[in-house]
DNA sequence: TGTCCATCCTTATCGATGCTAAGTGCTTCG
DNA sequence: CGAAGCACTTAGCATCGATAAGGATGGACA
């Protein structure tokens, strides 16, 4: 038998572990995320993740922030328009919260603080500024979006993998057209549907600040 | 010394462990709501809890029902016109998830299973297209309205009491002022602002609905 | 009246979890 | 060469959800 070469880990960093916690979620969801079951994916003890982490909340956060952080820069593209921007911003954002297990969850613990987060917020009301809101109305239409889409991916994702509702009562004639014709609460033409319902909310609202700038 | 008068415990219910776990909820959060407290506040022991309930999840569904229905019932009042009927809804069922410590994280359980929630979507439904909505019109609006409405009392319940960012970056004056404007992502003018934003969105599809029927 | 049985709860215990305390080996630098 | 401190291990604590098995209670029925 040839000695078992003795290869070290390379060193455990915040980066690694939390790219690692985050590769284990999609393995196993959120509530079967156990330090120790990281740490074995990392081939290391349960412990070792204390030395880099306060604790699993702060864990959980760092993988927050890079679920959020893979949705892309949040400026607007040379010459597009606001409501193009808006939309595609809306589908990066669903996309990032989707692209991992229970993501919309594991976002949802984010306490909005991180710098780079901050910076992203930032450079989207002043960009929404620059097509005319109000940095109030600006602030507005981003938080309703955002509120939104995480409520909307936090029901699509726990929907994923659940025993339907049984059926147990007959649904009005109307109750069955609305689910033919409108899929159900989680359908992706609701997500579709409800990004246009809010942007041609706002767009009523802008069209008057064009006309009447004194109102705030 | 007088002998301890031998006072049994009534008898444990489902609704009365439900009554006492919302109690238990809005003291200790949903965090640390375990069944030994749960059951030490019942005056029993932890496992007595399950002949009631398959398993927790099971409880907290049934919590989360309980936070659903506390809101009333879903018809339109009589002469009550769509928006207003809308806007009332929305605001009783935020009402009813802020009404419980860490309600909109429990109602995020459910899975839209329970009969008398089933019924109630009906009603609210058939309401919608009693007002001139299709089936899959009243579908979608309903869905977006209320995706918006947990992920708004999401962040909202979970920012109260949370240390504030540490300010370490400093906001642009744009952003500033967006602040100052609009108070914030959970500000309680966000929630009104996206209701009227959702409900202006719906209005216009519903015009030319009315205008074109044909189209779905 | 006596026995049987379903109901409702207790005792005891299991495996797993987040986390801490204390110790150990390795590197780096004076 | 020795000290410091970094990065990790070993050991263990309190707590958790859940199960197994048994005990008490009360009504049904012969």
């Amino acid at each position: 038998m040839s000695t078992v070469s003795p290869i070290p880990n390379p060193p455990l960093t915040r980066a690694s572990i939390e790219s690692a916690a985050l590769d284990l979620l999609d393995e196993v969801g959120l509530d079967a995320l156990s330090t120790r079951r990281l740490a074995d994916a990392l081939g290391v003890q349960s412990p070792a993740i204390y030395w880099h982490f306060r604790n699993k909340a702060e864990l959980l956060e760092g993988m927050a922030e890079r679920i959020y952080l893979a949705g892309g820069t949040g400026a607007p593209l040379p010459d597009e328009p606001w409501r193009a921007w808006i939309t595609r911003r809306a589908r990066e954002y669903r996309k990032a919260l989707t692209s991992r297990r229970d993501g919309a969850r594991v976002a949802a613990e984010v306490n909005a603080g991180s710098p780079a987060l901050f910076r992203l917020f930032d450079d989207e009301i002043t960009a929404m500024v620059g097509f005319g809101f109000t940095p109030g109305l600006a602030m507005h239409t981003i938080s309703v979006i955002t509120h939104f889409i995480s409520g909307f991916v936090l029901k699509e994702q726990s929907a994923s993998g659940q025993t339907p509702p049984a059926a147990a009562l007959e649904p009005s004639a109307i109750l069955e057209a609305a689910f033919e014709q409108g899929g159900g609460p989680v359908d992706p033409e609701v997500f579709e549907h409800g990004i246009r319902m809010i942007i041609a909310g706002v767009a009523v609202e802008l069209a008057e600040l064009r006309l009447r700038p004194s109102v705030a």
